[in-house]
DNA sequence: CTCGATCCCTGGACGC
DNA sequence: TGCGTCCAGGGATCGA
């Protein structure tokens, strides 16, 4: 699951593996997942790669500013979702299943992009809807100061797991990394951000910079499926201490790791060590009943998506 | 404004 | 072995 740690270790493989190389030809398959195929297909070809970076959990691939004002500053923005890979690969290599987009480039490698679930998001911008997409989201963790990060968590009011995994807030957290942090702070998921008080905040802050650093030193998490750029997995699951750890015990105090729900998310963390809050007991209710009228929803709507 | 709930998608885990 | 069911999750969207 690729979030900011991951999503580094690709651009920099692909910096690494494509910058300067040209765009010859693109070729969809499905394109459900990309913004304006039919913009993408017409634009690509012949424009060439100057820089792959991240921002949040995008890539960003930069293309050379073209002649006319209206392909100056253009990027593909490439989104992984949950199951998303970036390959640069050769032609004689069987392109994996699930490919649906290929890049060919000038110097006979494709550029293939994989992704089973297509929870990701492909799309050809430039100038002003590049600028405006880009400014919709928060700080980078890494790059922030402790004083934006704070005014950050305060600017809403929910609980710090919410707010962490808030890309308009700061831009590249996922769950893991959330609850890695939240772990290492010793603060509790769905602890409200407003009552955390200086202190908690920077170590929510410290411990965030620190496991971000720390996961792309060791390429990223591969839980399932993510692969970088070489077609290799990471090994900072390895590490992890909180995420994906239900009834182990806690590294720091022994007690069962637990799992609960915060922001619609798993959320996994020690009893002890982080404790719960005081201010909202606040119980979800999730009536029973309901199941059967929402899958009766869920068939309409699908229907109606295939018709429109 | 802010919240939770729901949905998208596929593969893998699990139960029988 | 094979089938059905559930779950993972980021983000868009919607109704409260």
């Amino acid at each position: 699951m690729p979030e900011l740690p991951e999503v580094e270790t690709v651009a920099r493989g692909l910096q690494r593996a494509i910058a300067g190389r040209r765009i010859v030809s693109v070729t969809l398959g499905k394109t459900d997942f990309i913004d304006d195929p039919a913009l993408m297909e017409r634009k690509l070809p012949g424009k060439r790669i100057v820089l792959v970076e991240r921002y949040g959990k995008f890539l960003l691939i930069r293309f050379e500013a073209g002649s006319t004002a209206e392909d100056a500053d253009s990027a593909l923005l490439v989104h992984l979702g949950m199951t998303g890979m970036l390959l640069p690969q050769t032609t004689v290599e069987m392109p994996r299943k699930h490919t649906h987009v290929v890049m060919l480039l000038d110097d006979g490698r494709e550029l293939r992009y994989v992704d089973p679930r297509r929870f990701g998001r492909v799309a050809y911008l430039a100038g002003e809807k590049l600028h405006n997409e880009l400014k919709r989201f928060g700080v980078d963790p890494l790059e922030a100061r402790l004083k934006e990060f704070i005014a950050g968590i305060r600017s809403r009011k929910t609980r710090i797991k919410a707010l962490l995994l808030d890309q308009s807030v700061i831009r590249g957290v996922g769950n893991i990394y959330a609850d890695e942090s939240l772990w290492r702070a010793k603060v509790h998921p769905a602890r409200l951000g407003r009552n955390l008080g200086e202190r908690e905040l920077t170590e929510v802050y410290r411990a965030l910079q620190s496991v971000l650093r720390k996961a792309i030193l060791h390429r990223g998490s591969s839980i399932s499926d993510f692969l970088d750029a070489e077609g290799m997995p990471g090994e900072y699951q390895l590490h992890h201490r909180a995420y994906g750890r239900e009834g182990k015990r806690c590294f720091r105090c022994g007690m069962v790791i637990r799992r609960v729900i915060v922001a619609g998310r798993s959320s996994y963390h020690c009893p002890k060590c982080q404790a719960p809050p005081r201010e909202a007991a606040r119980k979800r209710k999730t009536p029973k009943g309901r199941l059967s009228a929402s899958k009766v929803r869920k068939s309409a709507k699908i229907r109606k998506s295939r018709q429109g």
